[in-house]
RNA sequence: GCCGGGGUGGCGUAAUGGUAGCCGCAGCGGUCUUAAAAACCGCAGUUCGCAAGGACGUGUGGGUUCGACUCCCACCCCCGGCACCA
């Protein structure tokens, strides 16, 4: 038999025919039922769109397709993530340039785009190297300079002493190893730009609660920004000023028995009795050796010396000998500790290894050295018998505030946004330096700064960009005093780019503004978000300031930026991620080439739950392709008897309505898995039955596999007859009546083993069921004569007799 | 260490208190064919049994229940995130 399915002709007839009528183009001016779809676009890699891309992309695409088809206006733009570390590396491994690179990967990317059969509107696409998007991008630097939201600082940074370059903390690996290329980090000051991220905390943190987004994800962020409430404590030191700490559990104070400074707090060495002074500071200069290395891995460490001076106790004016630490931190809190060895397994640990007492203040089943649950105060005097940690925290609190030595306070993990890149491929950022005016804006006229092309553009390693290397880059006059003066000559973060793209996309064909107004008010926030969770921290939670910050200063009246988040899962090669060095890599153009698009869509989505990590196997598409194949063998057989109408059976009719149902509460849920498999029941069902297939049973499939299979939908709903597109139909509604089960297979079973089964029809009432139970002859061997002690009867599902011994 | 997700046939998975293994892959047997492929039909958790049928079976151990993959307790392993955060 000749293969009925010749999906290269099929799927390129519908991509030219979806092209030339323009039916993924929204007129967003006009379009009643705004729904924004947007999926997380992608950085164009020279090896081309991987698996993990295109199974998320499918996901994206069949929800933006469904819901167009429940009659929203569904705007589904693409774009390319091109400027970065990763882009400029892998030049540089080649041997070519950036620009001339990232224009062939866009091409191949956009055809891969393509061939995939995705709803993308065409018309409003961004590539963030594009001069008519970054110079936007640097608007928006301008923007929040202005507004307050950037400032210089000189800060010792994160260096990967590989990439050249100045890192986010965010790209910093926990081992303290570099994201992208796993050197091990190192920290460098220098001047950079900041963006003031802290300013929201609270709200970003706060919002989260009513964000209708995928819980994991909003975990993450909490868990990033890292609020944690405490307070300051001061503790005297007799004859200076003195140190202050951060707790977050001051109901513990009486239980400090000594003082801890990071090695690179302001105040450590200056402390140092005279006596001491000599080691602490050949302490100091090891720790600090120990910190540049990068051994963020040393954990537990227990290393440290004592300053040879004492702390006076708020509360109970002992006298708490101070030491400096590794293990504090200075970038945390105060960089300063009240110790608590009782209760707090590192202060415990080091109290152990310098003989330091420990005194237990919280009653509880815990031994030494852990906070534990709740428990009750002792050895603290006037607050014995208070419950721990609340409300004796509060209490305590107010008794340090009381005597002048404490207040409540709140810190986070979170840091503002470091943006200054010392690299080539990104977007200039629009500074420039005036030896009288200092640092001075460059005037939005003048947008964009170009990225002038360099041909060597690798990474000068002095902590100055290779834009440096081109003097007439470099030199320019101040836009306020005429005078001679120098561009900044970082680029930003790729984040940047990021942080706002989905603003641009309805207004991407507008010199003028960087987002529409009106555009705007119609098209955001965004509907739905579909993402990876690899994101979770970094692009989202930068969106979101960026949103709340361009709120507050009046370019926007919403303060989040994504309504709905969804997170889908990743596609693993047994288990591992598929990696180069791995060699596990899939390209995806072969199975598109050998089974088309429609079936690879359906393969991947059908491997799983959309949301979870999901096994790439190899032989998996066979399935799906065969089932598109029955699909079109079943169409082919009712075109064969064409004029004679066949009635739908009420059992094929029911067989229909279920697969309805089934796929209609699947696919929201984005349990697209199943609903694939009722598809597939469905197919079989009509297979099995023999007869005549009925019209309306293609009619339903084509509608179900809209969202799944567009192309093969379009074929089948034009065979029969249908008006274009299958795309605009309104989505199919199952009819409940139709479905129930006239007859049921209820099982019987004794003491919970399945013993024996009656088929009824459904509905048969309880007392019924029993008799009919009892009355099996399989039963009553099996009951030998004993009557059950107690029956338990599920209607349509089970009959439980149970008996004693 | 802390937080989250997970552990079910040879494989991807389905079923979240009521017949465990739906759907699919791979496999095996058959039909068609000169042959192979494709397609189609059938078999298929393990084990005992000629069969009828039975026993066992959802990471491990306990518990709740008439009934547990599903709920509770403890533990083991895998994946992801965070990590001297006071």
């Amino acid at each position: 038999m000749t293969s009925p399915y010749d999906h290269r002709s099929l799927e390129a007839k519908w991509q030219a025919r979806w092209q030339e009528t323009g039916l993924y183009r929204v007129d967003l001016a006009r379009a009643p039922r705004p729904y924004y779809n947007l999926m997380m676009f992608p950085y164009p890699s020279a090896e081309g769109l991987h698996v993990g891309n295109m199974f998320s992309f499918s996901g994206a695409d069949v929800h933006g397709r469904y819901e167009r088809m429940r009659g929203f206006d569904v705007f589904e733009p693409i774009g390319f993530d091109a400027f970065g570390i990763h882009s400029e590396n892998f030049a540089l491994k080649v041997g070519r340039h950036p620009s001339e690179l990232i224009a062939t990967n866009v091409a191949r990317f956009r055809e891969q785009l393509e061939k995939l059969g995705a709803q993308f509107d065409w018309s409003k696409t961004v590539d963030t190297t594009d001069p008519a998007y970054y110079r936007w991008t640097q608007w928006l630097f301008l923007t929040l300079w202005k507004g307050g939201f950037a400032y210089r600082a000189r800060r010792n940074v994160k260096w990967c002493p590989q990439d050249l370059t100045v890192l986010a903390d965010e790209q910093v690996l926990a081992d303290g190893s570099c994201e992208r290329c796993g050197a091990q980090v190192t920290e460098r000051e220098l001047q950079q730009w900041f963006l003031r991220i802290s300013a929201f905390t609270d709200r970003l943190l706060e919002n989260l609660d009513s964000l209708n987004w995928s819980e994991n994800t909003k975990l993450l962020q909490r868990h990033w920004i890292g609020r944690s409430q405490g307070a300051l404590i001061d503790f005297p030191i007799p004859g200076d000023d003195p140190i202050r700490v951060f707790s977050t559990r001051p109901d513990t104070i009486f239980g400090a028995t000594f003082m801890v400074l990071a090695p690179d707090h302001p105040r450590t060495l200056e402390l140092a009795s005279p006596a001491a002074r000599p080691e602490v500071a050949v302490f100091l200069e090891e720790a600090a050796r120990r910190r540049i290395a990068g051994q963020r891995s040393d954990e537990g460490s227990t290393r440290g010396v004592a300053l040879g001076r004492d702390a006076i106790h708020p509360l109970t004016g002992a006298a708490l000998p101070i030491f400096t630490a590794d293990y504090v931190l200075s970038g945390y809190g105060t960089g300063a500790i009240m110790a608590v060895p009782a209760h707090d397994q590192r202060d415990h640990g080091f109290a152990l290894e310098h003989h330091l007492p420990a005194v237990e203040v919280v009653t509880g089943k815990e031994g030494p050295g852990t906070h534990g649950g709740a428990g009750v105060l002792i050895n603290s005097s006037q607050f014995n018998g208070l419950k721990s940690p609340d409300p004796a925290r509060e209490v305590i609190t107010a008794a340090l505030v009381e005597a002048g030595s404490g207040q409540a306070h709140v810190t986070y993990k979170l840091r503002d946004w470091g943006i200054s890149r010392q690299r080539y491929w990104g977007p200039p950022i629009p500074a420039i330096h005036c030896h009288s005016c200092g640092v001075v804006p460059v005037p939005e006229q003048d947008l964009p700064v170009l990225l002038p092309y360099i041909e060597d553009f690798r990474p000068l390693g002095t902590g100055e960009s290779p834009l440096a290397r081109d003097p007439d880059f470099l030199h320019t006059t101040c836009p306020q005093c005429g005078g001679e003066a120098r561009r900044d000559t970082d680029v930003s973060d790729t984040f940047l780019d990021s942080s706002w793209y989905y603003l641009r996309y309805p207004s991407a064909d507008r010199d003028d503004v960087p987002f529409d107004p009106e555009l705007t008010r119609k098209w955001l926030p965004v509907t739905y978000y579909d993402g990876g969770n690899e994101h979770a921290v970094l692009h989202l939670l930068y969106s979101r300031f960026v949103t709340m910050a361009l709120e507050q200063l009046g370019y926007l009246d919403f303060s989040e930026p994504f309504t709905e988040f969804r997170a889908h899962g990743m596609i693993v090669m047994s288990g591992a991620k598929m990696s180069k060095s791995r060699g596990n890599v899939v390209v995806p153009d072969e199975y598109i080439a050998r089974f088309g698009a429609d079936a690879f869509r359906l393969y991947l989505l059908y491997l799983g739950p959309y949301p979870e990590t999901l096994n790439f196997v190899d032989s998996g598409i066979n399935g799906p392709y065969r089932f598109i194949i029955q699909v079109l063998r079943l169409l082919e057989q009712l075109e064969a008897r064409s004029g004679t109408a066949t009635a739908e059976s009420a059992e094929l009719a029911r067989a229909r309505h279920r697969c309805i149902q089934q796929v209609t509460v699947d696919t929201p849920e984005r349990k697209y898995n199943t609903a694939i498999a009722a598809m597939m029941i469905f197919v079989k069902r009509l297979r099995e039955d023999g007869g005549p297939v009925p019209k309306e049973a293609l009619e339903t499939l084509a509608l179900l596999l809209a969202p799944y299979c567009p192309h093969l939908a379009e074929e089948i709903w034009e065979r029969l007859g249908g008006p274009y597109s299958v795309h605009q139909q309104p989505w199919p509604t199952a009819d409940e009546s139709l479905i129930a089960d006239e007859e049921v297979v209820v099982v019987v079973c004794i003491n919970g083993k399945k013993r024996d089964q009656l088929v009824v029809a459904a509905g048969t009432d309880s007392s019924t069921l029993e008799g009919l139970a009892l009355e099996l002859p399989r039963i009553q061997q099996w009951l030998e004569g004993r009557v059950p002690e107690r029956v338990f009867v599920v209607p349509d599902r089970q009959v439980n007799l149970v008996l004693t011994d």
